[in-house]
DNA sequence: CACATAAACGGAGGCGCCTCCGTTTAAATT
DNA sequence: AATTTAAACGGAGGCGCCTCCGTTTATGTG
């Protein structure tokens, strides 16, 4: 295992020139609150100039609108499952399997609009929900298997399920107190996952 | 029966004025050339110049892009079914049936376009194929009936079925040889339906 | 025919999209 | 440190979208 390439050749393909990668970062950073603020109808221009850079630069890193939607939404959704993990080392195992419901509710649903107007989700949501894998699957399983085991919850609920069950209360349709309905689902799914003492 | 409305109700909702039912025909004519000939891209601005009008008058007339799209594609789609009957008249009946599926396959093609970005055809394509209903559809019906009634083809194809074929030839990719290609199958579909001698 | 009026017209104007290309700059080379 | 050069920047400009509102006109009425 040794002589590989002479010289260049560890951060594989695409350098970025640090400017390059400062202006990319800004953008995203940018656009995801100018997205959940305004919607992804936001004038593309307005996120450059908040970003302090051109239109020109930003039109170069994201060729198109829906590049630069994809890239804040794999992003969001990738922190969503990091949140996971962090969630289960501060809470008890049920406690953090309902917070963080929540919280991908509360993220999902946001995110309707882009999801219409872009067919995203309807990609991801394949990824996201029947398949085997995906982030998020993920992300719940692992809490669900640990509060599980742990004996917090009830033993024989499929990831599957659940997702099917989250997925109902995200489509329910928006309104003032939309919130607290939905708290209040997860509140009582979870009434239904926790073992009684 | 009698006694309904004192005085005006004959024609209905929305009489037109003179000039605006001028107009509104005028850029429909144009339109459905326009978008024939660069696709539905093309720039309304365009389309309201060369019919003579102002770019307001369209608007009013049809308020988003969609709008013109779905009448122009609904405008062509009922003379394509009105087709049916002419053909039934001047040709044999299988001929008849033959020339349809000819004009039907190409004239979908085109729209694949249009269907793509406006998912116009996602719609009135169930409305066109699996649904019961539908212009396109009960024209081939007729066409089918009246040949198969009169001995020219086989009587045990259900319009369903052919509708599936029609459907899977003008789904083949686009090519300088399409035209050809796609006569060459309904040619083969033909014979297949064909009654021996 | 003259008049009134609601219907329809049309285009200027403001905004956003996206491209193109002259200028700037990070970073490799000496 | 100076030089080179390819990468990246940025914004002007051209185009299309769509709205808004002052002007024109078809049509019903006296």
């Amino acid at each position: 295992m040794a002589s590989a390439e002479p010289k260049t050749a560890p951060p594989a393909q695409t350098r970025l020139r640090a400017d390059a990668r400062r202006n990319r970062d800004r953008l995203i950073e940018v656009a995801a609150a100018a997205f959940a603020e305004k919607g992804v109808e936001t004038s593309l221009e307005d996120i450059a100039r908040q970003a302090g850079v051109g239109i020109g630069t930003l039109y170069r890193h994201f060729p198109t609108r829906e590049h630069l939607v994809e890239v804040v939404y794999r992003r969001e959704l990738e922190s969503l499952a990091a949140a996971a993990t962090e969630l289960a080392g501060k809470h008890s195992p049920d406690m953090a399997l309902e917070e963080w419901m929540r919280r991908f509710v509360g993220y999902i649903a946001t995110k309707r609009g882009m999801a219409n107007s872009l067919r995203i989700l309807m990609t991801s949501n394949s990824a996201l929900f029947s398949e085997g894998s995906g982030l998020i699957r993920g992300a719940l399983e692992s809490l669900l298997k640990t509060a599980g085991e742990q004996g917090y919850i009830r033993r024989d609920i499929e990831t599957t399920d659940l997702m099917h069950a989250l997925s109902s209360i995200y489509s329910i349709p928006e309104s003032p107190e939309w919130r607290e309905r939905s708290h209040r689902l997860i509140g009582l799914l979870m009434d239904g996952l926790r073992t009684r003492r």
